[in-house]
DNA sequence: TGTACATCAGTGAACGCGCGTTCACTGATGTAC
DNA sequence: TGTACATCAGTGAACGCGCGTTCACTGATGTAC
């Protein structure tokens, strides 16, 4: 069952994940090749088809493997701040603008421009991609209680609808708090990773982003 | 000094652009190619060469362009409006928007993930670049006054810096709003060009965009 | 107005490159009896 | 424990593709006298 055929097999389709990986670091998602895997590999090019089935099925998997390693980082955040909901909220944002810092190609592969003739499965891709956000409505709902802003009516269905989605009974005015957070969270952090503003417009880049983020969660927790 | 030949060259150059953009929105910035515009303006693909340095200048050409376009979409928009500095700055904001949906590609390569290989130069493409924020500048000091916010110590030097670079005389908080919004605006706009929340999400889109538009602005000016 | 010369736009061939993917193959590793 | 067979990992050659860029060239358009 784990014999060392399987065993192998399995540390290559990890060296296959790594070494593509590096590659996004290196040249970007669109410029992900199969015949660098297999060069780094020490493989002939043709080998390397068996354990992916196609360029854009080694991509999907990088693509889930960032998501979760994403929303694992964010969850880890979370649990390592004692505070009350807003700390944690905040702890996550931290945690989110990490691990982009520490992993700025894999979030452009998940937040950035779409890489050019490659469409991700939602099959594989849809779940792993609402975690993070599931974890700030979380949040959201426990810190701002019943004190949810009241919604434009256009808004209203839609809203009531994503809240579904999510399984919980959350209100129109926390789900917009959500996605307006979220919203701004993935500007702000993607931004700063694809240097947006120019590299050296804060000596504290973090403590930019935390004051922003403070001024951002005055909207979504009752003062 | 107008005769004919600079005439054509200037048509040509001009259609080597709308083809150039053309290939954005087909294939994105990753695979604008010199010898697919060849093709399309009936030539050999090195007679290209007599218009642009390389591919990386037209990127660069591109790039302007864009920025040149967007700009002066939202100056557009802004002077449309007639009601004070926050409606103006709305004005700007959905401006701004509609532009990105409409050059969906464009944005993508101004605000979206670096091209992979292609460096812009700063020297053709800074001042351009800053021309839409620091229109949002101009408002936001315009309909704040002097009632901006205290900013943390740690962020002062660098706020005044960069009021000083756009010319005005701001108050740190001012350019904290300015830049705290300009983050959350590409933000918001950059998920919804690129589908970031799923296509179906809003019925109406522009209605969302507005309501997080709205609690933005709340940030900015006084209450 | 006409001629001699210089500039310029576009040609066509070529360079060297990398890519994704298929296919028939060899030799090693595992499995069933 | 030993043998016969099936599975599997990796090879090497090949397919057809597109790319950016250089170069010597031809023929047309402009310019100076």
């Amino acid at each position: 069952m784990t014999g060392p055929r399987a065993l192998r097999r399995q540390q290559i389709d990890q060296q296959i994940l790594d070494l593509g990986r590096a590659q996004l670091a290196e040249v970007g998602a669109a410029a992900l090749s199969v015949r660098a895997i297999a060069r780094e590999l020490g493989m002939v090019s043709s080998a390397v088809y068996r354990y992916v089935d196609s360029r854009d099925e080694l991509l999907t998997r990088l693509v889930v493997a960032a998501y979760t390693d994403l929303a694992d980082a964010v969850r880890r955040a979370v649990d390592a701040d004692s505070g009350d909901a807003v700390a944690r909220l905040a702890a996550a944002a931290h945690g989110f603008r990490r691990w982009a810092l520490d992993h700025p190609t894999e979030f452009a592969l998940l937040y950035g421009s779409p890489v050019p003739g490659y469409h991700a499965p939602p099959e594989r891709t849809n779940e792993p991609g609402t975690r993070v956000i599931a974890i700030l409505l979380g949040l959201i709902a426990e810190a701002a209680g019943d004190a949810a802003p009241t919604v434009p009516a256009a808004l209203n269905d839609d809203l009531s609808r994503i809240a579904d989605e999510f399984g919980h009974t959350l209100s129109p005015g926390t789900v917009l708090n959500a996605l307006g957070l979220w919203t701004w969270l993935i500007g702000a952090v993607g931004q700063e990773v694809t240097g947006g503003l120019g590299t050296d417009t804060f000596t504290d880049p973090a403590a930019a982003f935390d004051a922003q983020l403070t001024r951002q969660l005055t909207l979504v927790v009752p003062a």
